[in-house]
DNA sequence: CTATGGCACGGATT
DNA sequence: AATCCGTGCCATAG
């Protein structure tokens, strides 16, 4: 059953609700691409850059209603406002403060990346290499990706597919190693090659890269250990030699608003899509929600075509009419994704308060169906809606938004803690009994499942490290 | 004989 | 409908 605001009060398609499913699966790197594409072939969608009320041109510092006009939009066309960052505050009782500005926490724009690659380039870089060069690094995403293929940029500056190829190859092994591929992908395999040592550790890693990237990202070790034929501890050894040496987003890791991945922070295989923080400006506990959003500015209906629209009497061409459907429909179903994912934050950060301030311990078992009902959504939407994205915590982790729904992460965490304090190496079964008497019943077989994805070796090998200090 | 990991099954989740 | 997860059974290593 779907219950979803309809701004304008027009009759939902079936149209409608299809995009708003594909709009929320989407990351926000992806959600950009889209945002980008629909404004280059839809000449009736319009980005107002400046974050000012296309109305009365003041400059605003909240998304919804414009404060000055208390105006939604002009007429009844839908404007959906894509602050870089839309927050919200809440506190420890789950009520919002709207008085938080987002502007304040302005990021430090970045310095620019192309000199510094350039100067390093110059020695190695032919004359005629210099302009192409100059051409790839104006291309570069914001993750220092490059989204077209050589052939592509091959055809745009007119020179040889070799001569791009070259130049790629030459700025990919410069100081932020990795740059001007494709994807994390790519960024991590060019670094792994150029590392001097590691290794066993550095072969599994390459097959990892190479064959069993998606399930990398997802951290399927037993899978990936099952389908390489090596055990599941190597894998996991592979995986974090990984993330100790190599960075899957080199542009972040000199500049940048992205956070370097860190010894003890794994998983840093997203740039965040939403980011909860202490609250700096009150100085009470809540907890600030921010959910980033792809461009900023304002999307909107373009009013020129809106008033020519009226003066013709609805009595548009085809292509027109075409056109200012579509750009509606996407700022609805913009509207409504930035909805969606605002309601389940903000659910999440209630509900699982305890987990992101103490850690693992406290995550309080939840399925995305059941906050599908609080909500009033379909469990499918949640799925939607948390799939491929990331959330930043406080404490600076950047972990997938799925981690809110792993249901044994709290009793993994307390298996740590008992292994770390325990005097003597305690076996599986004994580990079982200490997790009962706290009201905790698992199997002892699932003791081991979870000892295995936490790396934990079994007690025999676990053996004395003299003061019961394990590493 | 005990502790552990592999395989596979069933029920829950997506 | 497909996938994930906890668990039981069994072989094996120590």
């Amino acid at each position: 059953m779907f219950q979803i605001q309809d701004q304008s009060q027009r009759p939902l398609t079936t149209a409608h609700l299809a995009q708003t499913m594909s709009l929320l699966l989407l990351s926000n790197q992806e959600l950009k691409d889209k945002v980008i594409s629909e404004l280059a072939e839809n000449p009736a969608l319009e980005l107002v850059e400046e974050n000012v009320c296309p109305q009365c041109k003041k400059r605003l510092r909240q998304p919804g209603p414009c404060p000055v006009c208390s105006r939604k939009s002009e007429g009844d066309e839908p404007i959906v406002f894509l602050s870089p960052r839309v927050a919200q505050n809440t506190s420890r009782d789950g009520r919002r403060h709207d008085d938080f500005d987002p502007m304040d926490r302005e990021i430090v724009a970045p310095e620019s990346l192309a000199t510094f690659v350039l100067e390093q380039l110059a020695a190695d870089l032919e004359p005629e290499d210099r302009k192409l060069a100059l051409y790839i690094l104006a291309s570069l995403d914001d993750d220092g990706f490059l989204q077209d293929p050589p052939a592509i940029i091959a055809r745009m500056t007119r020179s040889p597919i070799t001569q791009v190829n070259r130049v790629l190859h030459l700025i990919s092994r410069v100081d932020p190693l990795g740059l001007a591929t494709s994807g994390p992908q790519q960024a991590l395999q060019v670094q792994l090659e150029l590392l001097p040592n590691g290794g066993q550790k550095r072969e599994i890693a390459k097959r990892l890269l190479e064959d069993h990237f998606s399930e990398l990202g997802r951290r399927e070790f037993d899978k990936i250990a099952a389908r390489l034929g090596v055990s599941v501890n190597r894998v996991r050894q592979a995986a974090e030699f990984i993330h100790d040496n190599l960075n899957p987003y080199p542009a972040r890791s000199s500049w940048g608003s992205g956070r370097q991945p860190q010894p003890g922070n794994p998983e840093v295989y997203h740039s965040p899509d939403i980011s909860i923080t202490h609250s700096t400006s009150h100085d009470d506990d809540s907890l600030v929600v921010e959910i980033f959003a792809p461009v900023s500015g304002w999307l909107r209906v373009n009013p020129l075509f809106k008033k020519y629209q009226e003066r013709q009497n609805g009595d548009l061409s085809e292509e027109w009419k075409e056109h200012i459907e579509r750009a509606s429909l996407f700022v609805k179903c913009l509207q409504q994704r930035n909805n969606t994912v605002c309601q389940v934050m903000e659910n999440l950060v209630a509900q699982q308060r305890e987990y992101i301030l103490k850690g693992d311990r406290y995550l309080r078992p939840m399925t995305r169906a059941e906050l599908a009902e609080k909500i009033g959504v379909h469990e499918s939407t949640i799925s939607r809606a948390v799939a491929q994205k990331a959330v930043a915590f406080p404490d600076g982790r950047i972990l997938p938004l799925s981690r809110f729904f792993d249901r044994s992460l709290s009793v993994r965490d307390r298996i740590k803690e008992i292994v770390r304090n325990e005097k003597r190496p305690l076996t599986d079964e004994q580990i079982v009994k200490i997790l009962r008497k706290e009201g905790i019943k698992v199997a002892r077989r699932t003791v081991a499942k979870y000892r295995s994805i936490e790396g934990i070796l079994p007690a025999r090998l676990r053996h004395r490290d003299s003061k019961g200090n394990h590493r």
